[in-house]
DNA sequence: CTGTTAGCGCCTTCAC
DNA sequence: GTGAAGGCGCTAACAG
């Protein structure tokens, strides 16, 4: 473990030049060839690294973006961790990642670090659209923030999901294949992605002129344990719906694990739609049909829209970049009566 | 978008202290009970937050520890990095989190730019342990260095994952079922999980006194494609084996692919155990015997491994904790004869 | 093209 | 318990 306190001004005397020609000669800024190659392997002899956190003092600039989510062991968020980490890493951006956990004291906490980290900008799927202390935390920061799939006042560009179509489009269907008896499990309409999906969920049955049956449309949390508690309840009562649709990709595995559970068939039981497409989807058996959307577009746009205002921080207006929801029917759904 | 330019003199003179007093008062250090009210006042009054830059300047400490993996979207590292990050967060560390898609050039740009942002640690599954450029650079690094499930020459720690051990249960298990046609398909042998999954594959064969067909064990990566592809070779051959063994969590994914496109059930054509337990293995039908490890202890061991070693970075030998593996019996496999 | 210099915001001696 | 001063490593402005 060589300690290297080697610093600029060592280079410098080292090649016998300036500590600016270093400086020009570790940004790229036009230096002598002769110069040039001096430095190069006087860097090169003692072992010099810059130090990234000295230049973003001196810049004013960390080259660093947080991600803000609940989870990141959510395959959702993990994905689209992954398509933004990209297009960071490309442009020389690091990738910091929290947690919230759901927790909205917890999520405060996490933005006021990043903030002291001093941060080039953030992007985040807070927890409570509706939280006021977030809200006035995120409206206070000095950087761009890009919201994923979540509306907020204020001035934040976002990426956003197209629920409420897709959700519409997944009710046309099961009402195409003789469904009336829909039941539905998503998150709270205090954050987008499920009140959308009720939305939708709504639309679609003033669509036909039908009546929800409310006993059937639970909104709740996004999670797998909500998804199976409520699944077990709407699935065990006396009666019960033809089709039921999980909300979330977390929800379908608790909605899964629950017909499992009370030993139903899909389809013959029970038709089955989810949103999200994800490995269990696809190779369960029948393979789901699935509400899907692009989860790397929504990272990697939400990365670009973060880089595009942070080098241009004009104040004109907010972008919210929507990403289209798409039917995939599989095996899930069948006619009933 | 409030231009927040305070730092710790204008909170001084705003309080009529000095700055080495607000210093204070931010790191908890002793000030009288008036000055500290003083100066909280202050730093309300005029939005003043600390900058953690200059701080990590000054103290030589970032409080930032990364982590290098393949790739974030793989459900096996997004659980180690949630299990981390709960870790670190606690201590008021954050993760960077940098996927190297395989990539070994990747990687080592990763390494260097990690190493320029001066972490205090990093947590790395190495792409390949047999390359000489990456052990170098982490050797030359001056700060802990914990490798997550590889093993390497050099003045780290690790934790590694008892899969040798859970292979042969697995093996004599089969055994048991009186399978002796067994196909594996893992990662290559540069890689530790890939290594130690053959190692246990061919001690369970030795323990039987059985010879391993060579034609069924198939070692090169560990993802989904790879799974895929060799569990269509391997399972439309004109003979094929009674048992297979997915040994990774994503080349399961590619092997369940496989056996749904040749039409083969489970366990009645073929009996599978995979390694790692995630949804799909519980959830699909039927659910599938698993060589199972406590992911999140991967992941928060890691982390505390780390923050010991930042705290005392004594020279003694390293430590490498291992995490045991369990089998856990489900329905995938049948009797033979 | 190159050298010199003044800080970026903070912490940490050292006096008082 | 508090104030003053130096410097962490670097970049940017200016002068040559």
């Amino acid at each position: 473990m060589p300690q290297k306190r080697v610093n600029i001004r060592d280079v410098a005397s080292r090649a016998g030049v300036s500590v600016g020609t270093v400086s020009r000669v570790i940004n790229r800024k036009p230096v002598s060839s002769e110069t040039l190659a001096l430095v190069n392997q006087a860097m090169r002899e003692i072992g010099f690294t810059p130090n990234a956190v000295a230049r973003s003092m001196r810049t004013n600039s960390t080259l660093a973006i947080g991600l803000v989510i609940n989870d990141i062991s959510n395959m959702l968020f993990a994905t689209i961790a992954k398509a933004a980490e990209k297009v960071l890493q490309e442009q020389n951006y690091s990738l910091l990642i929290a947690n919230t956990d759901n927790d909205p004291a917890r999520e405060r906490f996490i933005i006021e670090s990043l903030i002291q980290r001093r941060v080039d900008g953030l992007m985040i799927a807070v927890t409570d659209e509706t939280d006021h202390a977030t809200n006035a935390l995120l409206r206070s920061v000095d950087f761009p923030v890009v919201l994923l799939d979540r509306q907020m006042e204020g001035p934040f560009d976002s990426v956003c999901d197209d629920h409420a179509p897709g959700m519409r489009k997944a009710i046309r269907y099961l009402f195409d294949l003789g469904h009336r008896d829909i039941g539905l499990i998503t998150g709270a309409d205090n954050v987008r992605p499920g009140r959308e999906r009720a939305a939708g969920f709504r639309a679609g049955f003033l669509e036909q002129d039908r009546q929800v049956n409310e006993r059937w449309l639970r909104q709740g949390r996004l999670d797998a344990l909500y998804g199976y508690a409520q699944a077990i309840e709407i699935l065990s009562a006396s009666s019960r719906p033809t089709a039921l649709v999980a909300g979330g990709n977390q929800i379908f595995s608790g909605v899964l694990r629950a017909i499992r559970r009370l030993d139903l068939t899909i389809p013959r039981d029970l038709s089955v739609i989810s949103c999200d497409d994800v490995d269990l989807t696809v190779l369960t058996d029948p393979p789901i049909t699935v509400i899907s959307r692009d989860l790397e577009e929504v990272g990697s746009v939400a990365a670009e829209l973060l880089l595009r205002r942070i080098r241009q921080p004009r104040e004109d207006e907010r972008l919210c970049h929507v990403v289209p929801t798409e039917l995939i029917v599989r095996e899930s759904c069948s006619h009933v009566k």
